[in-house]
DNA sequence: ATATTCTGTTTAATATAATTGTCAATCGCC
DNA sequence: GGCGATTGACAATTATATTAAACAGAATAT
């Protein structure tokens, strides 16, 4: 998200000291040099308090904030977003950017051995393809199985019901599109 | 602001439990609770997961949120917003809704015994006016002085300086107007 | 009727944000 | 150069958000 970054920026185009604004917030300069520096998260009320000293609105502060955003276009290994609920079953989708504004959806998926994405099959809009960058991965897609290994691929329609599963004994690891995004 | 209410009218709107968003947001339904009820103001990045679970981005959940908050027609006298940065020298500048969003700008002002709102006089855009509720104060508009009670008021051009001390022993509630707002 | 599963709420423990006080660096200014 | 004022950063404490687990009500099934 990169709060800290555009808090500071829209703070300096208003000539304001990090003490100044904090005066003006009912904050302290520590928690704005804190939040500056991407080191804390801060509450909605605080990010409220520190926009209307400004003053700012929330709606226009995300709305340039999101648009900087999707206009990104390189990414740093960290910066790729976990997008599998709590790594379930071993499994975990980082994602490329912000797909909510892109038609492509890229993710760095990592299978830990026994991994699974079912039993229930995936079923969502659009097409899916990747390749597999380490170790092996059984896909299923509409009852057809195959196991997959570094350097192979597929490519199908996300409708078909399909399914990943890790059945050998090292990390899997895939990089793979959709499109349109789901979730 | 009133997050809550509006995370769990959207929450609703998309047919999701409490545990259901949880999940997807890598977040608990207890917290989402809280939240709800507004007994907690959660972390911008919190609140992120939340809203990509749904989805919807955070400009527009700000931007519906804070339309409503422009419709808004009753304030309870907790609902007003101190806009005095920490209650200086004895003053509090208690605002009526959200000023950004009107011509209007209408303060409940209470002043300390001893409170001033400084040897620097003030200076800005528009007109102001106000009738003192309780106690006296004293106020100087462009040099002339005048001491006011209980029933009194006020009218004057923004742009001339002016300044208001309590120098009784009473405490002094004036309730003011003021056009365009200024902060 | 009585489990069973869903829902949202609450409480105590834990993780995280915010404050407080202090620091070193920078900028004028004499 | 030396001094005071202002800047942003940091460590330790305090306050608050978040979790995990248990609870209670409503709907559905057995």
């Amino acid at each position: 998200m990169n709060v800290g970054d555009k808090l500071r920026a829209i703070r300096k185009k208003h000539g304001l000291s990090q003490r100044e604004l904090a005066a003006k917030a009912g904050l302290t300069n520590g928690t704005i040099s804190l939040i500056e520096k991407n080191r804390t998260s801060p509450s909605v009320a605080s990010l409220k308090s520190l926009l209307d000293a400004i003053p700012i609105s929330m709606a226009e502060f995300f709305s340039i904030l999101e648009e900087d955003d999707s206009a990104k276009v390189f990414y740093r290994a960290q910066e790729l977003t976990e997008i599998s609920p709590s790594h379930q079953g071993g499994v975990s989708l980082r994602q490329l950017g912000n797909a909510a504004h892109h038609a492509l959806q890229v993710l760095h998926e990592t299978y830990e051995p026994g991994a699974d994405t079912g039993p229930e099959f995936l079923r969502h809009e659009g097409e899916e393809a990747g390749v597999v960058v380490r170790g092996s991965i059984e896909v299923t897609v509409d009852g057809a199985v195959s196991l997959l290994h570094a350097g192979d691929g597929y490519l199908f329609d996300s409708r078909l019901p399909h399914r990943f599963r890790n059945i050998g004994d090292e990390i899997c690891e895939i990089v793979s599109a959709c499109t349109p995004p789901s979730f």
